[in-house]
DNA sequence: CATAAATGTTCAACTGGTTGAACATGATTT
DNA sequence: AAATCATGTTCAACCAGTTGAACATTTATG
């Protein structure tokens, strides 16, 4: 078992040997090159995938054309159009890789059999799923309440790792401007600052 | 057990009798007046609650003093801030009846006992927060790809019932624009549909 | 029914952020 | 070393949506 996924296990629940088992048997491990994707949007996402080492970037094409990116993920993270593979249904995202990146990943049905042999899982995903929701219910205040500058700082101030390893122009994107209003902002600090 | 209730554990589990004599030990039952909260942004949020009748809105106020709300709740819907709730931290929203409502609410106290006493509930809560996440994250890509106009369509479509009962300087904010502007917005509609 | 409180509309001035094009830089490939 | 591609910057024109104030309408309430 990957240490990574191990630790965060052992941060909700107390596995015992054949729990982490299961979970083991459920898993497949798979590389993707970068560039590659792990979900196109239209398709239905065929794994919920946990990076053990990579990049990725979740992101919907909108009716003009234009990419919004709603998500990067890296080692330690989970990665999927998790609608999409919790329901079944096409995705709204492609999920897309940024660099060389590992994962383990587990199946639609996998996750069924995983919680029916070790139902300690429920629990497990249960509060992943809670974190989530409450990580994207501020994202959505966020949006509302908070100046593009003021969502450039927090994003600096939380994701420090992933500012300096995604291009600017797609954290503009995940910010919700354009990246010629990124770079103003960008600009304007230094100014500030100096 | 309320019908509302039962009918919507059931669409996700199967629950025995004894799953829903302990989920009913669980919950008190209380009435909140119009105007009255359930939660005060700053506060710890006491209680989870399934509304039985009644209506909702939680909302963020921000440093400048603008309200911002995040979501309304009416029969058949959970109502709390969720972040305070299960990390049992600082809320920082609040949530205030728009109507007389009744609810039935459980503690995060009530909840872990439930967990444990009656581990169904561990899928069944699982299933809606993952349903919650679903949404949440469609949320965040309607704000960044859709204009004004087509948010308020896509909320008449999706919530009618809503629009009904609550006024619409409120929709305003749920949407993320101002009142005035959905104002010109209806107006606007109104001219191209005669 | 009279008054006040809550809600909804209109308008003109404004601004935060966009658009698109042009240019600069660096990294990759041939 | 030339050529191409991906990234980042700058600027002027533009626009979607805001602000604040004034007025209109509806709903409660004494």
């Amino acid at each position: 078992m990957h240490p990574l996924l191990l630790s965060q296990v052992e941060q909700y629940i107390v596995p015992s040997q054949e729990d982490i088992d299961t979970l083991h048997s459920k898993l497949g491990t798979r590389r993707y090159l970068k560039g590659q994707y792990l979900v196109q949007q239209g398709d239905i996402c065929p794994h919920l995938s946990f990076i053990t080492s990579g990049c990725s970037k979740t992101f919907h094409i909108d009716p003009q054309g234009n990419e919004h990116i709603t998500r990067f993920a890296i080692e330690g993270w989970w990665s999927a159009d998790l609608g999409s593979f919790l329901t079944q249904t096409a995705a709204d995202c492609s999920v897309k890789c940024l660099e060389d990146t590992h994962v383990l990943q587990i199946t639609h049905q996998g996750m069924q059999e995983l919680y029916k042999e070790a139902p300690a899982f429920e629990r497990f995903f249960r509060n992943l799923f809670e974190n989530s929701f409450i990580h994207s219910e501020k994202r959505v205040i966020a949006n509302f309440s908070l100046t593009a500058k003021e969502r450039y700082l927090a994003f600096q101030k939380r994701y420090p790792q992933i500012e300096q390893r995604v291009p600017q122009y797609m954290v503009a994107s995940y910010l919700g401007m354009t990246k010629q209003f990124l770079s103003k902002i960008r600009n304007q600090l230094m100014v500030e600052n100096s």
